[in-house]
DNA sequence: ATACATACC
DNA sequence: TACTGGTATGTAT
């Protein structure tokens, strides 16, 4: 406005407010009329004082943008214009259009299912939520300008006559199940992405529809009977026109007509009913075969949009919203001719923000994006002009990914202003109760516990603490959770916080039995020579209905920029559940014959898990300084390896992999298509420029660090032979085994002498885990190396150790351990790995000191003075302490 | 690692 | 009576 941003527009009032009528349902509305009124309604709440703000600082950035675009040279444009002409050929290459994918959306959802259960808000404008907030709203309150994520108080204004249905998911996670049974007949390995979205890979079914007699193909009209049933019999009000009435919205205008409607292909006129209707062989035909039956089986309507990648079924099944399908034909010209006039905000991923900055640069629709992209390449972070040439291009997502395990899970809660310190607690270990609570259902621990708040104006913070260890309890969450809202209490002091959200969140999973995946990349890299069998085997036991994948140019790094929400509601399906599938036997302590080392690290993690349990009771958490000291060398060098990829796709790959080939016996393969060191699949093309472009794609995911709980650490479990393939787990060690490989550089960063413990024996014989059963021990009261406390001894190694920092201490037996397994695997690996156990190593005390201290640093208060000490120390707080005794 | 912002349903 | 809740990811520090 000031600036001159939003003009842009010329809209007089904030962007981020207005009327989103880029939905289905909201063509030719009076927009200006809406806007006035939520505006009105909104002008001078607390609400509309934050939009404001956040609308300058969206303001800012752009201005920050425009000022670097007005500094870019001629000269910059052209190279970045050549650059970007290079990467749009390569990338040209890998388009794949011989997939078909499907995604599938209701209508409505919500909105429908109520209707359907009360024919009396068929005919009125309703939806779904509350006062003050609406999940969704029907056809007819769309002309109003009602939508979903409005809140219910404005569209009261918008439509007096709104009828407000509170929402009921137990019902919709119900009907949702329904509709997935029918999506996993076209795919059994669909992806829901809410209870009403999914996609689907036709591909499959398709090619076995081709032979499917007509019979398989036919499906009759509301029967109470599975829909698929042969049984020949008529239904007695089976006829077409009830079909329409039994339906819970009316759409007059709806872009195309319900399939079982007289006129439709492939009626099967059952002689004065219609009961039947036969679908034909096409794709088409399927989905359309597919929504019927959806209707058929709920009294719902879905619509769906059919494509060559995911990208571009989504935005096809926005286009004949409601109750339509839409195909884009797999040809290059229908998809660019597509993609031309299609705005930008259409794209999933480009959501208020992008448009606007987009718009910024004269960018609003797909066509700009192409012709803009040497700027933007420019102005934009590599992954965001990526995303955007990719949209431009008409690329996407040819395979549907499978969810991995989730990442974090939270709870939140919004209520009225809150300033009393010891409600705010309370209310905190309520929220810390719950999230235990659904955290025990998946039998999930995490490291990092997050705080959230929001207070009354708005503003929300977070505030974070990782520990060295996976909690998952409400006593353990709390610890935590209580000490961030303490601090945030203390900062604010003397005043309250006045909060009006609170919510706690838990991530960086570890699975259950507080595994590590690191060491079991380090086997996978030396395991010598079975890189391409054992990635095919993986994937047979992943998703062996995917083998044909292997064949495709993946666009890994598009992945991305589809949607990967999961859901609104907790008890949602969950697709992560089972992720221990084939793991369950190797378990630790189920090993009958263990060896030292199996022990050895059995007993390190029933140490940890004592930790935690003594860290949670009674003394005081100095959980400040907690997570600055969970992190070591070992850490570190690991996080080095995984921001090398990156680095390395910057250069020419095909170079380095070759150059590698020969000893790490993988990489290039056949002479006619060539095998990505990422992701493993081979990528028909000789062109070293498209297979360049393809290994950007995958590394630009790749390079993202490993999700822990996906990773159960098997390295002993599975014994020291190398990598047996067992589930996800050998995935994991794919990925980590090609990183591994793409430079010397991470072997010296791996293998740095420095994180070695030399092999010379101490006399000190006592072995750690005498001493870790002291229970005074933990990582939660670290010892300064000054102090007096028990020796640390590393049951491999036999030194003792210059720390009483548990964690560290943990790191150095992990190191230790590694190093076993390296010892034992180099002797059937390639020369290129020295035995580190001979190298000179520095002073490894002397290391790990520095890195306790350097955690030590972190400390806001003494390290001598204990926790419980520290607990009572706040004047301030006096009432919240006594609270918690 | 942490904080914040953006996006999706 | 006054603007959600859950999850993922990108960007900056």
């Amino acid at each position: 406005m000031d600036n001159g941003v939003a003009s842009t527009k010329g809209e007089g009032f904030l962007s981020r407010m207005a009327l989103n009528d880029n939905k289905a349902g909201m063509e030719g509305l009076d927009r200006d009329k809406i806007n006035k009124i939520i505006m009105e309604s909104s002008k001078g709440s607390r609400f509309y004082e934050n939009e404001l703000k956040r609308e300058q600082q969206v303001n800012q950035r752009i201005e920050k943008m425009m000022l670097q675009k007005a500094q870019v040279t001629e000269q910059q444009l052209q190279k970045a214009q050549a650059q970007v002409d290079r990467m749009a050929s390569a990338v040209e290459k890998t388009r794949d259009l011989s997939r078909v994918i499907v995604h599938v959306d209701m209508d409505a959802f919500y909105a429908a299912v109520e209707m359907r259960d009360c024919p009396e808000l068929k005919d009125k404008p309703m939806a779904v939520g509350s006062m003050s907030m609406l999940s969704t709203s029907n056809y007819h309150a769309r002309k109003y300008g009602v939508r979903a994520a409005m809140p219910g108080f404005i569209a009261k204004k918008l439509c007096p006559n709104l009828v407000i249905v509170p929402t009921n998911f137990d019902k919709y996670r119900a009907v949702s199940d329904e509709i997935r049974e029918i999506f996993a007949d076209y795919d059994p390995h669909f992806q829901p992405m809410s209870l009403d979205e999914a996609y689907l890979d036709f591909t499959d079914h398709l090619h076995q529809r081709q032979h499917w007699p007509e019979s398989s193909r036919t499906h009759r009209l509301r029967g109470s009977s599975a829909t698929t049933d042969e049984e020949q019999s008529e239904l007695p009000q089976g006829a077409v026109p009830e079909v329409k009435d039994l339906s819970p919205i009316l759409f007059e205008d709806s872009p195309s007509s319900s399939p079982c409607l007289p006129g439709s292909d492939g009626i099967a006129a059952a002689p004065g009913f219609g009961a039947f209707e036969v679908f034909g062989t096409s794709v088409e035909e399927a989905v359309r075969e597919m929504r019927f039956r959806i209707e058929q089986k709920t009294t719902l309507t879905a619509s769906a949009g059919i494509a060559p990648n995911m990208m571009l079924a989504k935005v096809c099944s926005d286009k004949n919203k409601p109750n339509g399908q839409y195909r884009l034909p797999p040809t290059r010209a229908a998809v660019m001719d597509f993609i031309q006039s299609l705005p930008v905000r259409k794209v999933s991923g480009i959501g208020k923000v992008s448009e606007k900055m987009l718009n910024a640069l004269g960018i609003s629709s797909c066509s700009h994006l192409g012709q803009q992209m040497a700027l933007l390449s420019l102005l934009f972070s590599e992954t965001a002009w990526h995303h955007l040439m990719q949209v431009s291009l008409g690329l996407g997502s040819t395979y549907i990914p499978s969810h991995e395990e989730r990442k974090s899970m939270s709870t939140e809660r919004t209520f009225k202003e809150l300033n009393k310190a010891e409600e705010q607690f309370s209310l905190c270990r309520e929220l810390c109760g719950d999230l235990a609570e659904d955290m025990k259902k998946e039998d999930l621990k995490g490291k990092t516990v997050t705080l959230k708040l929001k207070n009354v104006k708005f503003e929300v913070k977070t505030r974070a603490l990782t520990l060295p260890y996976a909690v998952a309890t409400v006593d353990e969450i709390f610890a935590v959770a209580k000490d961030l809202l303490k601090t945030e209490m203390e900062n604010e002091s003397p005043q309250p916080l006045r909060l009006r959200l609170m919510g706690v969140r838990l991530s960086a999973f570890v699975s259950s039995d507080d595994k590590k995946p690191l060491q079991k990349s380090i086997i996978g890299f030396l395991q010598p020579g079975k890189t391409d069998s054992s990635g095919s085997v993986q994937r047979m036991h992943q998703k062996p209905e995917k083998e044909h994948l292997c064949n495709q140019p993946v666009q890994t790094w598009t992945v991305a920029c589809v949607p990967t929400t999961q859901t609104c509601e907790k008890l949602e399906e969950v697709p992560w559940q089972g992720k221990h599938r084939g793991l369950e036997g190797g378990q630790t302590g189920e090993q009958p014959q263990q060896s030292f080392f199996q022990r050895a690290q059995t007993k390190r993690l029933q140490l940890k898990a004592a930790n935690s349990c003594t860290q949670v009771e009674g003394h005081g958490l100095n959980t400040s300084s907690i997570g600055s000291r969970a992190q070591n060398g070992a850490e570190s060098s690991a996080r080095a390896i995984e921001s090398i990829p990156s680095d390395l796709a910057e250069n020419d790959f095909v170079a380095q992999e070759e150059a590698k080939a020969s000893t790490s016996g993988c990489g290039v393969t056949a002479s006619e298509s060539l095998t990505c060191p990422v992701c493993f699949r081979q990528v028909e093309t000789t062109d070293l420029n498209a297979f360049n472009a393809h290994i950007d794609q995958c590394l630009s995911e790749s390079s993202r660090p490993p999700n822990p709980s996906t990773s159960p650490d098997l390295d002993f479990e599975n014994d020291h032979k190398g990598c047996k393939v067992v589930g996800k787990w050998r995935e994991e060690c794919e990925a980590e085994e090609e990183k591994a490989k793409r430079s010397e550089e991470l072997e010296v960063n791996r293998f740095d002498p420095r994180l070695h413990p030399p092999s010379k024996k101490d006399d000190c014989a006592q072995t750690a885990f005498s001493i870790t059963d002291d229970k005074t021990v933990t990582s939660q009261q670290p010892l300064s190396c000054g102090e007096k406390g028990p020796v640390l001894t590393c049951p491999v190694c036999q030194l003792t150790q210059d720390t009483h920092d548990l964690t560290v201490f943990n790191h150095h037996v992990d190191l230790c351990l590694n190093q076993e397994v390296l010892n034992e695997l180099g002797e059937r690996t390639p020369p290129s790995i020295n035995p580190p156990a001979n190298s000179k190593a520095p002073d490894r005390g002397h290391l790990l000191l520095r890195q306790a201290s350097k955690g030590k640093n972190k400390r806001q208060d003494s390290p001598s003075s204990p926790p419980s000490k520290r607990a009572k120390g706040f004047g301030a707080l006096n009432t919240i302490d006594k609270f918690f005794r």
